[in-house]
DNA sequence: CTGAACTGAGAAAAGGTTTTCTCAAGTTGC
DNA sequence: GCAACTTGAGAAAACCTTTTCTCAGTTCAG
């Protein structure tokens, strides 16, 4: 406001305002200058005002650079991800971003792209910048980051990716999330709940599996199929086909893997008349809003509380960091279910 | 490796190894010791490349901070966002980064969330930590960000997103993008080409409605309406029953604001026995992958090119950032057509 | 053999801040 | 009136690197 009206469209910037220029203009040391503003040593009031003021006139900023190489801290951290585009990652990045600002934490965004290269110079980079941890994410908790990042000296927490062996991780309970799922089913009365899942190459297809197994066990409901393909509306659509083409008894109910094939499942019942959630009830898993909200009808949904998952990983790097020793070692952060209208209402509701 | 099998969970962390500890354990002085490794100053070879390998072997990182602070320079930028979650800054945010990181600069993740103290707070901490510039990135082309970045003495770029009067900004070309998509559905012998797409309180909207205007007009088609509703699958369901239930003609092809809408309204043919693309061609805006792909049959649609976008925005802020004077203005960047299944061939195809 | 040019390397300043140490002046207690 | 504190403030070191300046010793031309 008070600087005129420079464009800032290129050519020479004005040289930022340092405690020597309020030291000066206040006419005290850079010492006292600097004790002043943080509220420090021994001084009049009168001066410890002037040299404040002084110093919001001048609209002086300590310059972080200064700070962080005398304190060995540069309140900054790297965030380290495969995924910039994914739609897991980014809820937790956005949870650690958050947790990470609010203490006056600054975020250095690294996509490593499952290149090593470009992984090794993210890595490099944040160790010239003497970031004070680094957080590793990812699109699959079952995948390694391009880089090892054991063995730096660095605080590190992993989140929603393989961590190094004894390290810090947070992912979801995907058991506990599957059990949710099937167990609201079971509960709305529903007895043949099927699974159309992802590929058996996925570990968390496996551990969502056992628990639909499980519950249908618990419950003494009859074992159905867990069907693994895509992770695609297509394979919901041909999922639906040999559950109601085969031989076998059609079930009453779909656990689907994620929510585009829990889409493709409720578009196949739709086109065979099928009625979503009368005759067969759906759920889906990550919550998926834009994809949850535009299926007919609504999903219901487990969501893995995401950011939840990164603020937990944000705030926990940061005791690290602070010198707090934490127990290594993998937590699982539980689900949600996020009722909409695919299950319909209890018998008795 | 050679530093053993710290977990790295907690507790002291090692200090860095500094050029001073360089110097010493080559028996020279800080000074030649720099030298040596920046390949500068007068030496002999013998003591240069001692000093270079006691400096590998040590593990020595020169610490960017105390250089930074030298340079007045800190190989940092700041990525201002009110839209992390969202697919039109994501592949924004992912060409700016690239191009960044290409050239050894970092980027501060900053997501501003449309509220104004957080924007400050970022804001802040950025000049704090002595970027070199900014780039404002959003969700929408007409909207601010919620901070004032004119007048910071810094090098700013927008990117997606309105900028401040006489600076510099980069956006897609969407009449282009449109024209491109209703030549194309003209060039293939649609005659009656519909435009559904979003809320008028967009401007793109209207420069999308325009454009589909213009292209009728020059290639002698009867004028179609543009209806406008909401960014929804939904809106798209309604849109075809406005279009086929009502008095007029029913077009043979659609011309949509964005993929979803695209998607709702090639469900609604299929539901109405209408083919696509025999009947109607279909025509998306975004090319959001996800969508495109998983429609039956996959859309054509206009692809922003926003990673390009980005990477253009990157590498005009480091020229910026070196006191390259750039003039200011907005700048709009071509749009591509993703050609899939939804149109068909031309009739001599 | 002497002044000039060159060589290899170190000393010191700079960058901006924080913190400890020092010190003179003023105040209290006896 | 003097020792012992207290007070307000500055000097200086520290953080780590880069760069300019300095300097002793060597080589060379004349």
């Amino acid at each position: 406001m008070s600087s005129g009206s420079d464009s800032g469209t290129g050519g020479a910037r004005r040289r930022p305002v340092t405690l020597r220029d309020v030291a000066l203009a206040a006419g005290v040391s850079v010492a006292t200058a600097s004790k002043a503003l943080n509220d420090q040593g021994r001084m009049t009031a009168e001066t410890r005002t002037r040299i404040q003021d002084t110093a919001r006139q001048l609209g002086f900023r300590p310059n972080g650079l200064a700070q962080s190489l005398l304190r060995r801290r540069s309140f900054t951290v790297g965030l380290l991800t495969n995924d910039t585009y994914g739609r897991f990652s980014l809820p937790v990045m956005a949870g650690i971003s958050e947790a990470l600002v609010d203490n006056g934490v600054s975020v250095f965004l690294c996509n490593v792209e499952d290149d090593p290269r470009l992984g090794q110079l993210h890595v490099d980079a944040m160790l010239d910048k003497r970031v004070d941890g680094i957080i590793a994410t990812g699109k699959r908790v079952d995948r390694h980051l391009p880089v090892d990042l054991a063995g730096l000296g660095l605080p590190v927490i992993y989140a929603f990716t393989q961590p190094d062996p004894g390290s810090i991780a947070f992912v979801s309970d995907d058991e506990g999330g599957a059990r949710l799922a099937v167990e609201h089913l079971a509960r709305l009365g529903r007895r043949r709940i099927a699974h159309v899942t992802g590929p058996e190459t996925f570990a968390v297809v496996h551990q969502r599996a056992r628990a639909h197994a499980d519950v249908l066990a618990e419950q003494g409901l009859d074992p159905m199929p867990a069907l693994m393909g895509p992770w695609s509306e297509a394979w919901g659509h041909e999922a639906i086909a040999r559950l109601f083409d085969g031989t076998g008894e059609a079930p009453d109910a779909v656990f689907c893997g994620n929510d585009q094939i829990a889409r493709g499942v409720i578009d196949a019942l739709r086109e065979r008349s099928v009625r979503v959630p009368d005759d067969v009830a759906v759920v889906g898993f990550d919550n998926w809003e834009i994809v949850a909200r535009a299926s007919r009808p609504p999903l219901t949904t487990v969501d893995m509380n995401l950011v939840a998952l990164g603020r937990e990983a944000g705030l926990t790097l940061l005791s690290l960091v602070d010198g707090t020793r934490v127990e290594p070692g993998i937590r699982k952060l539980p689900c949600r279910l996020m009722v909409r209208e695919s299950c319909g209402q209890p018998p008795g509701g």
